[in-house]
Order: structure tokens, then C-alpha cells, then sequence
DNA sequence: CCGATTCTTTATGCATTCTTTACGCGCCGC
DNA sequence: GCGGCGCGTAAAGAATGCATAAAGAATCGG
């Protein structure tokens, strides 16, 4: 059975949150604070942890960082409004999506369920299919119609980093330091000018991408077929 | 019965890998710092070592180093850094491989049973088959088309080295030591002269090379027919 | 000594990347 | 409404790395 952390303050969001989970099928584990949190995610061995920004104790950021010491787990963040930064900071030291406060129940599940169905299939699928495109990833090579697309290897790099978090968001600086180096952290132009690249040579229409898309002041996200 | 050693010093992390390694039947022998390791990879003889680059005694490096004085067995680096830079210095230390934290346990097992498998079949069979030519490499002979090819000592070298690592990325400066020695690792463009002429034998189409691929930045990297 | 091979250099062209400049658009706060 | 900011888009010159060609000198084996 799949087993979810939850580690949040309030009370009220947590029933809420129980009650949803649970009619979905999921044993749901909760934590009230940070501390706990982290040590639960060690004990319960759960497939996913759903973490609240704004725990009491320490922040949610801290807790992430502990448990991406040694688990690979998807981590699913909470976060108000007001907590823009504080939300970038969390995807950074690691989290993999955010759902931001107030959300609907049907927006979360389908997050969970994204962020599951990607850890389970993330070691095999390197086939991925993007509309008429299509890349293997392992051969770095890629499909338009039928026709061998020329990917240069930074359009490749910066691809295959954003495939390894299919579904999920991936921030300015993960993109930059994973492609470019972590000096240049700084030069979020040339994601626009190498994401624009790879739209031309990927989506059907590049000015209405599909599949590469935006996530304004956090960064960029790959989805494939489903989602 | 396979056996592996992890060097490692987070002890959540080494917990981790040691049961999921267990699971899939693999004897696990743990050491928590370079020093240690080092010696256990020469007590245990184990099949195969996984590094973690960041150790509190020396660095990873350093262990890959050691190990490979006396032994060829297949070494995974984990690492938190995901530099192009950091991960070029393994590769020419030794290792076969390479993994970011934070990473999969499935993508781990993967990494771990291609290095297995790479090793297993490393010493037998010695018949590439690169499209219409085909090498074999106990008896410095190459045919293409049927027909006998010549290749000189050098390119042969050349040739061999590549296939002792068939499927991974070999840098510059392995290439260049194995092949020319250690006083001639900065000649980067012997390389290229070397390897135009080793496609021009060997590939269908020398321009665009199925076999001999280059790794921009990093160096060569020789795939046969599966993979 | 002769021929094959390798060493070493010089040069050209192309692909890719780096880096900058600039314009238009939409959103948000003042 | 105005200005700032983030994003998309375009363009262009400099710099780098790789492929390719060619050729003379050195080396080595028969």
C-alpha cells in the first residue's frame, strides 16, 4: 500500500488532507512539526512526503534537506501565496513540485499521482514522447516526424536534465548549474535563449509549447504525453 | 555470491544502500571513510566498489586512485555535485561511472547491474561488431565488408582502449595516457587526427560516426551493436 | 637503405557556445 | 497610467573546440 507523510502545523488542513487521501486509497502518516517530520520520513518509510513552508519549529526547506540526505522520495511542497521565495529556496534544496495555498483537492491528488507515477517509472522509461517528437535519451538522439532532429550538446544537456524530473518543476538556478556549471547560476538569459532552441525543434507550435513549459519566476517543466 | 563494497560516510545514506543493495541479493561490505576503504576494497575483493566523492578523510578521488593501482573492478561515484568538471576528474581517476545525488534506488540497481554486467563480459568475448566491420581484439584483426583492415599499432591502441570501457564516455587524458603515455596528455589533437582515421576505416558514414562518438568537452565513447 | 608509421606543425572551415544589445509584451505595484 | 520586471524573441561578433587536410621530419623494422 502506498504510504504518504504529511508534515504540517494546522490542525484543519491536515484533517482535510486525510480525509482526501484517504478516499483515495493512500495510508497517510502525519507529523506536526518539522522535527517530527524529518524523523518520521526515516522510520515510516513513505513513497511520498507532502510538506507545509510554514512549519513552527524549523522550516520546511530544512526539512527537505534532511531527507534528501539519503532518500530519493518525491517531496510535494505546501506553500502560501506570500512565500514566493521561500518556495524557489524549497524546489532547490530539493523538493520536486508545489502546490500553492489555496488549492483545490483535485489539483493535489493529480500532483501526488504525478509525483508517484514518476519515481516508479524514473529508472526505466528513456523513450520520451513529446507530440510528432520523440528522444531516446540513452542514445542522445531525437525524432521530428519521422526525421533525425540535430540536438547540440547544451540543448541535450539542458533536456535530459529537465527529463530527469519529468512532470516536475525544476528551478532557474538546478537548470543552470546542472548545464552550465554552478558559476553561472546567475545567467538566466541563456535558459531562454537554448529553451527556445529546443521549443523550435520539439513543439508543434513553439510560441504555444505543450511540452516545455513555463513556470514564471520558478523555472521550466517538461510533461509528456499524459499528465 | 556478488559482492560490493560502499564507501560512505553518511551513515542514513549507507542504511539505505544497504538494504536496498541487500534486497536484490548483493553481499554489501561498508566503509565509512577513504582510508578505510581503500584497505577493504583490497581484503574483500569485492565485485564491485560504489564511492561517494565527498569523504570527510580524502577525497574520492583519492580511493578510485588507490584502487586502481591493483584492481579493474567496476567503480560507481556518487556524487552531490553534478559538474561537468568534478565528474571528468572521476571518470579520469578510473571510475566507470557516475551518479548525482540525489538520485533513485531503481536508477542506482540500473547503473549497478550494467557495470556488473560490462565487467562480466569484458574478458571473453572480444568480437566487436561495429555495422559492416567487425574487430577482433585478441587478434589485432579487422575486417569490413569481408575484407581484411589494416590498423596500425597506434590505432589499435586507440581502438582497444575505447573498447575496455564499450558503452562509456573515456576522457582525453585516459585516452592519451594509455595510448601515448602520461607525458603526452595535453596532445588533444592527436586524437583527433587518430580518430578521423580510425572512422574512415571503420564507419559506414566517417561523417556522421554510429560507433566512435564524440563527447564534446569530455571525450570519446565507443558503442557496438545492443546497448 | 627503404618503406611504413608516427610525430609534429600549420592551416582552413564549420559548429557551437559565449556574451551582449535590443525590442515587444504582459503583469504588477505605485 | 507609468515604470519596472520577467519572459520571449531576434541578431551578431568573438571565442572556442572539433574535423579535416596536408606535409616535412623522425623513427623503426626488414
Amino acid at each position: 500500500m502506498t504510504t504518504i507523510l504529511l508534515v504540517e502545523d494546522e490542525p484543519e488542513i491536515r484533517r482535510f488532507l486525510r480525509t482526501a487521501l484517504g478516499a483515495e486509497g493512500y495510508r497517510v502518516v502525519e507529523s506536526p512539526s518539522g522535527q517530527r517530520g524529518s524523523i518520521d520520513a526515516g522510520t515510516h518509510k513513505p513513497d511520498l512526503a507532502i510538506v507545509d513552508l510554514g512549519l513552527p519549529d524549523f522550516d520546511g526547506k530544512e526539512v527537505i534537506r534532511r531527507i534528501r540526505q539519503w532518500s530519493g522520495m518525491p517531496i510535494v511542497v505546501l506553500s502560501a501565496r506570500a512565500q514566493e521565495r521561500s518556495k524557489i529556496e524549497a524546489l532547490d534544496a530539493g523538493a520536486d513540485d508545489y502546490i500553492t495555498k489555496p488549492f483545490g483537492v483535485g489539483e493535489l491528488l493529480a500532483r501526488v499521482r504525478a509525483a508517484l507515477r514518476h519515481a516508479a517509472r524514473s529508472p526505466a522509461g528513456q523513450v520520451l514522447q513529446l507530440g510528432a517528437a520523440s528522444v531516446e535519451l540513452e542514445k542522445r538522439r531525437a525524432q521530428r516526424d519521422g526525421a533525425e532532429v540535430h540536438l547540440t550538446p547544451i540543448e541535450f544537456r539542458l533536456l535530459a536534465c529537465l527529463a530527469k524530473h519529468l512532470g516536475m518543476v525544476v528551478t532557474h538556478r538546478q537548470l543552470l548549474a546542472e548545464v552550465w556549471g554552478p558559476t553561472h547560476v546567475e545567467h538566466t538569459h541563456y535558459l531562454r535563449i537554448y529553451m527556445k532552441q529546443l521549443r523550435d525543434k520539439l513543439e508543434v507550435d513553439p510560441v504555444q509549447p505543450r511540452y516545455l513549459l513555463t513556470e514564471p519566476g520558478v523555472g521550466y517543466r517538461l510533461v509528456s504525453e499524459e499528465d
